[in-house]
DNA sequence: TCGTAATATCGCAATATTACGATATGGGAA
DNA sequence: TTCCCATATCGTAATATTGCGATATTACGA
């Protein structure tokens, strides 16, 4: 064990748990949110903005792309990171669906 | 290692990052899917909805309580979980603003 | 070509997560 | 009280994540 049982879910909450968790760690999310503040794609200075080793924000970087939250661009030797917004877009569009239907909940 | 650094996060990115760690594992997905259907609590049964044992279930739902994504009352001796919707709306909201800040975005 | 800057990858140690059987706990019913 | 039912907790094995130093890699400029 120690590893997530992903059978028995369906397609939808397994792609939600996956972008979910690339947005569960403070790291992932200061990357995300410094992009979507930058408003541009952001070549490098990412590692000054962190307090974190180079290695370490290059691995948060690679989950982030895995996961299809960021995309990144080769230019010249640096490489360009900027938001995915679509993917974005499809976590809220998901969450408002869930905080939808519990609006009229009749709750304890 | 192995820890999560949390200094020198802002307070925010480590909420947010906490919330959607609870979010990162699809049974959390599905139970949370599950009460926001239903509409009201449910006690019980949602160890019958998934294809987990009791235990680990209830491990989950303590996740899911702790990061305040859910709601729990005891009633007799079953528990009713509902979902917190001001949790789920502060996600939401925080995703929104990202989405409004790279949406405008002239991106590689 | 050589050096340098930017990024990725490797390898490892520390720690966290996941899953579950076994066992507790606490309430209601017989 | 005694027996179930629902849920929580404990203990543990398997695996995943985190963080970082060291080391590649790759592209550019001198």
């Amino acid at each position: 064990m120690g590893t997530t049982k992903t059978e028995g879910f369906s397609k939808r909450q397994n792609e939600m748990a996956t972008l979910a968790k690339a947005l569960g760690h403070p790291a992932r999310v200061a990357i995300v949110e410094y992009l979507a503040k930058a408003g541009t794609c952001i070549c490098g200075d990412i590692v000054d903005e962190l307090p974190l080793a180079q290695a370490t924000i290059s691995q948060h970087l690679k989950e982030l792309k895995q996961a299809g939250l960021i995309k990144g661009n080769i230019d010249g030797n640096a490489i360009c990171y900027c938001i995915d917004e679509r993917t974005v877009q499809r976590i809220t569009d998901y969450l408002v669906s869930i905080a939808a239907r519990s609006k009229n909940s009749k709750c304890c």
